[in-house]
DNA sequence: TAGATTGTTAATCGATTAACAATC
DNA sequence: TAGATTGTTAATCGATTAACAATC
């Protein structure tokens, strides 16, 4: 049981600090104060540190908080001290530009396999990743440890599809689906990007921008 | 000037209304009530009025929301009723998942151009769409229309394309780099989508669910 | 007219910022 | 020790929810 409930408003604000911090780290910055971070990342340094302390207090008076440290902490705290293995269903466009996508390694996420129901993509490998057939989930599932899986794929499909995998023992859904999965099993957690919604709020800026 | 500004937190949840509606219509469904959307979306009625009250008087008391006028409503709050004319830079996976995503097409977003510097990618199409060379973005920009610019390029070079691009007239960048763009000029509409950060708060979360 | 449901004001809740005592 | 900067409490701000009068 978690002690308190730690908003998902600090949860999305971590993975940039993290990339911040990263990035002080190389290069060879050793300490920083969250006064200086906040210029860097155009925040209030109270809010650094109101973040910083859901998760313990990661600094010293006086003298800040070592980069090193810090960045370290922030990578358990997001789970990236850990290997996630990923499936990818749906082995079109975006899946396979998922499955190329290298840095995804360097934070622990890697893709295990693709799947797809297109016969001319079977045995297919993609940065060789293999392409499998949808009917071979079970048995992959069977053999594999399945962290997370990539839905990429048209959203009809998606509902089946998803709560086949959790019957599977998936407990965690990167959807990019555009549609909200209706989920039997609601300990499963889901992360959406739905790109759709992305462009239309940037399309709101844009009629907003021209109107000022 | 915009008379009140209104919230990104509510824009953020214009497109997931405009989705729902866009679902209603196809059903057939000619009217419904801030109460059986809020059902049929889990968030709370007063949130749903509240939001649309920010722009307009849609409803009606005593009948609810005419389905099909809200919907054609909110598309035009979100800017769907006029064409996005986009390009991409560049053309690996993403950006050619991007040119290959035929739905913006739906919504008024249409893709006319990639950008690469890789010679061997030059005047290859993708699904019809031409990829450039990147130093004929300037001869492409006073020829064309360009309303957006997707980002699907390494983080090193995003800041120096993304300049050039504002430089010759575009005024909304949908980025993909995993890097917060410096731009000079502070009137470019930017929206990201960082996918590592998603996974990480994906990550967080898996890790979170487990612990409990 | 009576019933339904909006638009909107008021109350609550949560998140952000400011302030400062604790402490390195 | 004096100076710097955190961790944390208190104050403010904004967003969400509840309530209800207006009105179709």
């Amino acid at each position: 049981m978690g002690e308190k409930e730690i908003s998902q408003a600090v949860i999305r604000r971590m993975p940039r600090y993290y990339r911040y911090l990263g990035e002080l780290l190389d290069a060879g910055v050793e300490r920083i104060s969250s006064n200086d971070l906040s210029r860097r990342m155009n925040v209030t340094a109270s809010q650094i540190r109101q973040d910083l302390n859901n998760f313990g207090g990661f600094g010293q008076q006086g003298y800040g908080y070592n980069v090193k440290y810090l960045y370290e902490e922030i990578g358990k705290i997001l789970g990236l001290d850990q290997t996630h293995n990923i499936i990818v269903i749906g082995a079109g466009n975006l899946g396979q530009a998922l499955a190329n996508y290298v840095k995804f390694e360097k934070f622990g996420f890697v893709i295990i396999g693709l799947f797809d129901i297109n016969p001319v993509l079977e045995q297919k490998l993609v940065r060789g990743i293999r392409i499998y057939m949808l009917d071979e989930l079970e048995a992959f599932c069977k053999e594999n440890r399945v962290d997370i899986a990539a839905l990429t794929l048209p959203k009809k499909k998606a509902d089946a599809v998803a709560n086949r995998l959790v019957d599977n023992g998936v407990h965690a859904i990167w959807n990019f689906a555009h549609v909200d999965l209706e989920l039997l099993n609601k300990d499963v957690v889901v992360e959406n990007v739905h790109l759709s919604d992305s462009l239309m709020q940037l399309s709101y800026n844009i009629v907003k921008n021209r109107d000022d």
